[in-house]
RNA sequence: GGUGCGGUAGUUCAGUCGGUUAGAAUAUCGGCCUGUCACGCCGAGGGUCGCGGGUUCGAGUCCCGUCCGCACCGCCA
């Protein structure tokens, strides 16, 4: 037995108690009379001490120790005479009689503490010692939890957990896909999965009624902070239920989750429309933590000469609480700030409504003091708020002030970490016009059922089409997704027909989800949740990356294993696959 | 595919206008130290300034190219 007790659970009710620890030499402290040790392992750290009492071959063993050396110490647990109340073991310390090195270690190449010296680089280059700081390691003892919280609550509401599979087919819908050649079928591939969307939908066809899996997914798309390559998500379905069903089942589950893990009882949950969430916050992910809504001023500023306004599609603006006495530097800041590339406006126009009740705008030129108090009444601004004006192409002006609105909101520090603010939005449209293909997308899926109000669009004006389809948004971040699919055969070869499919090619890539529709498919609807995203979100990271053990970099590498990484000619030549030649690579 | 920031000691960083022997902290090693818990004190070692080219009497510093990292835009049904 290598160990009696962990070195997180000695409290004084163990005093003079004869215990074994095990664990990783986390720091040596040597007094030169005396020396402390701190012994770490995932419950928690314990001081060893030793002194003059201790045996003279125990204290030449324990001279030589260094950080991550394994050790294993036996020993009577006493009271410390000076106490550390930083620790929860901090009353207790292990007088040591015996010593045992396990393994000794090189020294590492950061420090293994909750405030590690290592950057981002090297701590995923030996990620297995990162793993071994606290902070990290709390985060996936956080997801394990979580993880726990959301089958138990799914079981208890009868949902299967049903296992899909890895190797599936290509669809061209999306994402780009991950594809794995088949050795045994040579020139086919295999792809990995985005979701398991149509296996899910085929689960409910075969009458598993309420389905679910804590699933790996994956994308061949760029990374971002918040997006991995292989990323896992929460995905669920239900048999004979409406949009209504979903919406209250998976409400459930985040206010069970919110309960469980963060002790935190969600009671308001509103519902937004999608049309509403972008003229107002100018995202289809708002974060209504706060107001500072976005208010359209097309029609009350046009006509007065300043041709910026006159000749713009749409004139919007946001209204800053007590922010009228930003200095000109600071404007000029946020003016450059909204004219990078990425947010795309070609200036700002501001208005202070100063303290003392004037109003002082950059465009006193062409607007009196009473048109400015109309724009005032508009945003209902007080003495001591700022206005924000920015104008142009409608709905690029409109994601702009949404980003302005963000940029503010952080500004002010209206983005609390520890408010947490979920929101149902809905009535997304069905379809999406690409100008460059010249064809509509579906913005959620194919599979997406169109609100049956809205049917008879479909031949007349597509675009105007909404969808019974809904995003779980908190804090302004997408967690999750789903819809009420088609789950008729017409309707579905109707929905593939507009997305600019042939009927051949329909069958060629969904005709095992339309064969399936033909023998009584029941009327269905689901959800997928972005697990790393909400793990982040309850550890209060921006990053997903430290919510999963062994993530990818940047540019999609694993830097620990140095993947992906070259294969043999011999792997090539049974796989039938021949490179291009490096040269031809672009 | 694009934009921005970065790459200097094991690590995290500073390095001014291009000018003497490239610094700090931390880690490491040695010495001292009986109540530390970020122990303290004294000392030491440690550098291909990402790589390649150029400008210059002289380049960590300026220019060009390239590789790598991070954030973002495009992309992500």
């Amino acid at each position: 037995m290598y160990r009696t007790h962990t070195c997180g659970e000695l409290r004084l009710s163990h005093q003079s108690s004869e215990v074994t620890l095990a664990g990783w030499v986390q720091r040596v402290r040597n007094l030169g009379g005396m020396t402390f040790i701190d012994l770490r392992d995932r419950y928690g750290i314990t001081q060893l001490v030793f002194d003059e009492k201790t045996d003279s071959t125990v204290v030449e063993k324990a001279s030589k120790l260094g950080r991550e050396y394994v050790i294993q110490a036996t020993g009577k647990v006493r009271e410390r005479s000076s106490k550390n109340k930083n620790i929860p073991t901090g009353e207790i310390e292990l007088e040591v009689s015996a010593l045992n090195i396990l393994n000794v270690s090189d020294i590492p190449p950061f420090t293994i503490e909750d405030e590690s010296d290592g950057g981002d680089e090297i701590r995923m280059k030996y990620r297995y010692l990162d793993l071994r700081r606290a902070p990290v390691r709390d985060t996936l003892i956080l997801r394990a939890k979580m993880a726990h919280a959301v089958r138990s609550y799914l079981n208890q509401n009868n949902f299967i957990e049903t296992e899909t599979p890895v190797l599936i087919k290509s669809t061209p819908e999306g994402a780009r896909d991950f594809v794995v050649p088949s050795r045994m079928n040579p020139g086919e591939f295999y792809a990995l999965p985005q979701s398991p969307q149509q296996l899910k939908q085929l689960l409910m066809v075969a009458g598993f009624d309420r389905y679910y899996q804590i699933v790996k997914c994956f994308r061949d798309e760029d990374l971002r902070a918040d997006r991995q390559p292989e990323f896992t998500q929460i995905d669920c379905e239900m048999s004979f239920v409406e949009q209504e069903d979903v919406l209250n089942m998976f409400e459930g589950l985040t206010k069970y989750m919110f309960k469980e893990i963060k002790g935190i009882d969600i009671t308001e949950f509103p519902r937004m429309a999608y049309s509403e969430a972008m003229e107002s916050y100018g995202s289809d992910k708002p974060d209504i933590r706060f107001g500072m809504k976005i208010k359209d001023l097309t029609n009350l500023v046009k006509g007065n000469g300043f041709s910026v306004f006159d000749d713009a599609e749409y004139i919007g603006g946001i209204c800053a609480e007590g922010c009228s006495e930003y200095t000109r530097k600071q404007l000029d800041a946020l003016t450059e700030w909204v004219k990078r590339p990425q947010i795309g406006a070609k200036g700002m126009v501001n208005v202070k409504m100063n303290a003392d009740g004037t109003i002082k705008s950059s465009v006193d030129k062409f607007y009196s003091p009473e048109d400015l108090q109309k724009w005032a009444e508009l945003f209902g601004a007080k003495p001591g708020d700022l206005i924000l004006i920015l104008s142009g192409a409608k709905e690029k002006m409109q994601k702009a002030l949404g980003d302005l609105r963000l940029e503010m909101a952080n500004q002010l520090g209206l983005r609390d970490k520890s408010v947490f603010q979920p929101l149902w939005v809905v009535d997304f449209p069905l379809l999406e016009w690409d100008e460059e293909t010249a064809r509509f997308y579906a913005m959620h899926h194919p599979f997406t059922a169109p609100k049956p109000e809205d049917i008879p669009l479909l031949d007349t004006n597509p675009g105007a089409v909404r969808a019974n389809a809904y995003d779980l948004v908190i804090n302004g971040v997408e967690i999750g997704g789903g819809s009420v699919r088609i789950f008729d055969k017409s309707l579905q070869a109707k929905m593939f027909g507009l997305l600019g499919f042939s009927p051949e090619q329909a069958e060629y890539q969904f005709g095992f989800l339309m064969n399936a529709f033909k023998y009584g498919a029941p009327p269905h609807a689901g959800i997928a949740f972005g697990f790393d995203r909400l793990t982040s979100m309850f550890a209060g990271l921006d990053s997903i990356r430290d919510t999963i053990a062994f993530p990818k970099n940047n540019s999609g590498r694993d830097v620990m294993m140095d993947s992906p990484s070259t294969i043999s000619q011999e792997q090539l030549d049974e796989l039938s696959l021949v490179l291009k030649p490096k040269s031809l690579v672009k």
